[in-house]
DNA sequence: GTCTCGATCTCGCTT
DNA sequence: AAGCGAGGTCGAGAC
């Protein structure tokens, strides 16, 4: 990991094209060839970056000046022109461990199979992943009456997940063995609803169910956390 | 900007949990309180972070080492715990003048506006950006025989941009002005079109046209490129 | 402010 | 390897 403060100009050919004008930036050279350039700001997107695999040539333009040209194999090119160097530091990292997550969509959807009452009272799990022709349905249950239930679990609840919902149904309203009470209901299951997903669910006739991720995870026994 | 290489072991705890083991990573402290935590490889992204608005107080854990806990409004913690400082140095940057970009959807619609007949022989522009009550219509066009035809525009056409165009077109029919000849007919113009997106496109009876950027950059004249 | 949509998205998993 | 979905998405533009 080599660490750049410079007065630099940067432009990017490749997918699209960008430019930099002239100013002061961090350039994070990585071991595996790949550069970052970043500012004072913004969040932790840089200004600009070549992915790996790539490579890195230092050089010079025709005024002088040192040039950086970093290319990939898809002939993306990063060119870093250098008006002058602040500092320039290199440093042996070693390979880092890696990151350890919990409490995405997967761990909800885990949790609310384990507690299904809790998205509407007498639900019950008939399996996770139900497979469609499109895809797996998130929570296949069963209600108090015998109807089949399809649950689609989202952490935002947004207007994508009632039209993926609508098609599950729409698939597995066609399923004699899942209609034998009569169609299939579903619940779209969120820790946040946006309106206009509300308003849609509403409409194709599709309940909503705000899930609390916290008492969810209260009902677990608490010596499963990961750390 | 400050850059710190340290022996350090980070956890973030917020809309996820997150650990990272002690090893030696760069820390990026930018002006406005975020911080970066970045390894010797993958790609932009970095192992952990906290997006501004933030701050960081610089600590001590129980057991006498520096701990860092950086803050958002939201609650969110990320905890720095520093077993050694390797390197540590601040720069000012100043403001940077930011990025400048070309190649994006938006002169994709641009180019395709100019000339729609590259999407659908016959074709002729009525109106970009055609307003509907959930968002507006890329382009609005007419064929030869007189039917309105709505294009939705994607780099890359998925599953998604299909179903946008879908809604588009059930609010469009309803229009009496554009449905005179017969109902709109809807085109999904996108550089690659991905397999799912198309087979839905086609159960849809909406048409799928693929684009050449490069070739609609030609037809252009050559001195309006931005750089 | 809130909401929507694109992205050199990145990342991870599945086929 | 390629496709597809999710993201602590981020960011820009519209309303």
């Amino acid at each position: 990991m080599r660490l750049v403060v410079a007065r630099c100009q940067v432009d990017y050919a490749g997918r699209l094209s960008a430019h930099l004008p002239m100013a002061t930036r961090v350039l994070m050279l990585k071991a595996d060839g790949s550069v970052l350039v970043h500012s004072d700001g913004g969040s932790y997107k840089p200004l600009n970056w070549m992915s790996p695999p790539c490579t890195v040539k230092e050089g010079t333009a025709d005024d002088g000046r040192a040039e950086w040209v970093v290319t990939s194999k898809t002939d993306d090119t990063l060119r870093i022109l250098i008006e002058e160097i602040l500092h320039d530091t290199s440093h042996d990292l070693g390979v880092d461990p890696g990151l350890q997550k919990d409490g995405v969509e997967k761990h909800l959807q885990e949790l609310l199979a384990d507690h299904p009452a809790t998205i509407a009272d007498g639900l019950t799990l008939v399996r996770r992943e139900y497979p469609t022709a499109i895809g797996p349905v998130d929570l296949m249950c069963r209600d108090a009456d015998g109807f089949s239930v399809a649950v689609e679990i989202k952490r935002r609840g947004e207007i994508d997940g009632v039209e993926q919902l609508t098609r599950y149904l729409e698939l597995l309203n066609r399923e004699p063995l899942l209609t034998t009470k009569g169609p299939v209901r579903g619940i779209f299951a969120a820790q946040e609803i946006k309106p206009q997903a509300r308003v849609l669910a509403e409409d194709r006739g599709i309940a909503c169910a705000l899930v609390d991720y916290d008492a969810l995870r209260g009902l677990d026994d608490p010596t499963e956390r990961l750390f």
